[in-house]
DNA sequence: TTCTACAGTATACATGTGTGCACTGAAAAA
DNA sequence: TTTTTCAGTGCACACATGTATACTGTAGAA
């Protein structure tokens, strides 16, 4: 059986995972402690035991989304054998991972307006954190493709951005449509990587 | 002094403004008739005199986003006098509607998640309008200068995407450091005007 | 085996919530 | 002038909310 710490532990993750499911619906702050204390299935009082207040809980929310983004990152570069595009498998990971943490998602693009101060700092820190992973994967691609890039930050927050945004409508959308939606990031993040080229001098075009 | 019919309106403005004060900081969901009622100094039950319910008031708020977006057009329009730079003048244009109506643009960038449905829908359907007319405006400019683009929806569906999220940043920084985050916003839509050119043929260039 | 720490319960209370009902006073219609 | 209309009020209700206080049962330390 479990000892008494990994119940707490188990308990503390049926409540991230109740606000999880709730808050994706309704936005977080619309939540109240007594609905996910009923939707973990502890006594309202028995919530205090983990978290001194809502706002609490909401941190740790925000870290789980940073772990599960840094999984994602992981993920992708595993998928990538070399071979094929690195667009394409990225843009699927990246779906995919929507996909299977529409909640997680939710909270990520649905609370950056909104919830409170703390929590804003804290989503954005991790959002900065994923945008500073991608910049430096766009530097070591351009690198080695010898493909220079003109402002490899911009372009990484800029792909970002659109992903994201983009990324937000796969939730709602039937799952046979989503090929369709990621045949668009893909065409809009080949835009942005094609936008942040140096353009290739003419002279060595002109000499083959 | 106000008739009837217009008494009725003001007190209809307040409501909404004040759903708008309250819905940006916390999340519109997580507003109380009681709230906007007291905000707009009338007894809740006067309330239902305006609308039926809260769900009713939120539509009321996409409308008055959608006429905000489209007055953002027309003065982005208005502003460029055909000299200088489209893309400054527009960008200058919205960073200014953001910080003008920060509470409108929190509820066009927060409740994308998170609201209801027939919310979202209506604020979808308000986007896609705002898409539709950048679009518009992207095939004129590409014909004006002879420069076809490769997708202009799909280029315009990302430089919304681009300038919406990077957009949300102005609301809470401080006035001084907006100009930077104005030239970061040119610099990603630039890259994006760039990236959807479609490449010049080689033939024209060598024979001038 | 006895004792203690502590996750979870039960109960209670003040306050906030949506909404029904009967009302008022003044603008507008008759 | 009299009557009607209707935005706004006051009160009342049942129910939800956050949190304080006292408790219980059991895992694990002594």
């Amino acid at each position: 059986m479990l000892n008494r710490a990994e119940q707490k532990l188990a308990t503390r993750r049926k409540l991230i995972d109740a606000a999880l499911r709730l808050g994706a619906e309704r936005g977080f702050g619309a939540v109240s402690l007594r609905e996910v204390a009923k939707e973990a299935e502890i006594t309202p009082t028995a919530f205090y035991r983990h978290f001194h207040d809502m706002e609490e809980l909401s941190l740790a929310l925000v870290d789980e989304l940073g772990l599960s983004l840094r999984q994602l990152l992981r993920d992708a570069r595993k998928n990538f054998d070399g071979s094929g595009s690195a667009v394409r498998v990225s843009v699927e990971s990246f779906v995919r991972y929507v996909s299977e943490n529409p909640n997680l998602f939710r909270l990520l693009q649905g609370e950056r307006q909104g919830a409170s101060s703390a929590f804003r700092k804290a989503l954005f820190a991790e959002i900065g954190r994923f945008v500073e992973e991608m910049t430096d994967d766009l530097d070591r691609i351009s690198i080695a493709l010898k493909q220079p890039l003109r402002n490899p930050s911009l372009a990484a927050e800029t792909i970002v951005a659109v992903a994201f945004t983009m990324g937000g409508e796969a939730i709602e959308m039937p799952r046979h449509r989503r090929p369709e939606l990621v045949e668009r990031i893909i065409q809009a993040v080949k835009i942005i990587l094609r936008g942040s080229l140096l353009p290739v001098s003419n002279r060595k075009r002109k000499t083959p």
